[in-house]
DNA sequence: TTATTAAGATGATAATTGTCATGTTATATT
DNA sequence: AATATAACATGACAATTATCATCTTAATAA
């Protein structure tokens, strides 16, 4: 019985549609890191040459302004692949990667991954599917970025919060990002950020438990998100 | 010799990996359509089942608000494939398709392009990085949404749309966005984007040819965009 | 041609959001 | 424990941008 075969990222990712060798091959090709909470597995620019696994903790895609601020592109969690893009684009990373959360992740290199392409078809239908998901939710960011309002925006974020990556025991959010960062991904500054999470608390949307969010009445987080 | 060997799409696309008998399935299963000014190729919702190849004309994608506003989400332009997203993830449009030249577009049905995919290694690459291509501009150009201002991004819009559709003979910016339009790229109330080109034009940096716009300073609107 | 509608333009004003300053509370370091 | 630093919080204010109203000009239909 080998690593891969039960991993996370084997069940949740493209990688689900290789077979028994495949997976011996990948097993014997990956290179297993730890990444602690704030460091970067790689930065904007860099060239990655294959993709990375995340077996566990949670990361963040970003890209540092002229100004300063971090705009957060994307999060990703365990289960899911990390720079596919730019492997199939054949080219430098767009976006930096760090872990908000300490993480473990497995690099498979290029080489490998163009294998299974030649050699599986349900692997490249799968990883170009995860691509499309990718710009499908990418186009509707866009869009929302332009159509809502910062209010908006941030019901909408935390509601997605909670469902992609729920609760802790204390039923707060389970993702545990400053408030720089959620400003990050709802794009706005983080004093406009903590202002409206202020709003929210007193209104009995949220509840500011420490640094931590718990969400008290998702119905009018989502009617606030929408309208 | 049939006609979707010489046709543009075929040079310019994914179509390209295809070889001789390949084309010649294509060309027998393809239908033609001639879509005036205005009119939708297909709207949010609907289910497409295949690809259009856009012989000729510009069409746009977009998304409308609850507002009324069309946010324009990507110019697609003679060369191109439209509707590659929905196919390969199963679902319906995520946006709407409309002429903004008229247009003549080809469509192939999915199970044309599923047999490709199965038979044609280089062909599924193809589409995968063009899928890669338009994650990456809809993830910088999120960014720009968020870290930069309307006259920034109408600068930057105005520069893009030189390079992608080039010069009439009057010089002036060769595809026609009435100024509605253009404030639904950069994501904007038209009134402010008709300011703004205002604003340009006794800068120096444009010049309002009727409702055409002549760029005459690039080097000033890149500063602009890029400051 | 004339009437009608759409597109473009501009002013006045309000709302949203960003910036700067400052204070407080946590967290980490010595 | 004391100090330093980072994160959170809030007020005051300014800048940007949206909205509404009105007007002109161009395009289209009758």
């Amino acid at each position: 019985m080998n690593k891969c075969d039960q991993c996370i990222v084997r069940q949740l990712s493209s990688l689900k549609a290789l077979n028994k060798e495949e997976v011996i091959k990948l097993a014997s090709s990956k290179t297993t890191y730890k990444i602690k909470k704030g460091e970067a597995i790689f930065e904007e620019g860099e060239v990655t040459n294959g993709v990375f696994c995340v077996k566990d903790g949670v990361g963040k895609l970003s890209k540092l302004s002229a100004n300063g601020k971090d705009q957060i592109v994307k999060l990703v969690k365990s289960g899911e692949l990390l720079g596919q893009r730019s492997m199939i684009s054949n080219e430098p990373a767009n976006l930096t990667a760090k872990a908000i959360a300490d993480m473990e992740v497995c690099f498979i290199p290029k080489t490998e991954i163009i294998n299974f392409f030649n050699t599986n078809n349900q692997f490249s239908l799968n990883m170009m599917q995860s691509v499309c998901e990718d710009l499908k939710e990418s186009e509707n960011e866009k869009i929302a970025l332009v159509q809502k309002t910062v209010k908006q925006r941030l019901a909408e974020t935390l509601l997605h919060l909670h469902d992609a990556f729920g609760e802790d025991t204390d039923k707060t959010l389970k993702v545990q990002l400053t408030r720089e960062e959620l400003a990050g991904i709802i794009g706005t500054a983080t004093e406009s950020c903590i202002r409206l999470l202020s709003d929210f608390n007193k209104l009995g949307l949220i509840e500011l438990v420490g640094k931590k969010i718990l969400l008290k009445d998702v119905r009018a987080l989502k009617k606030l998100a929408d309208n």
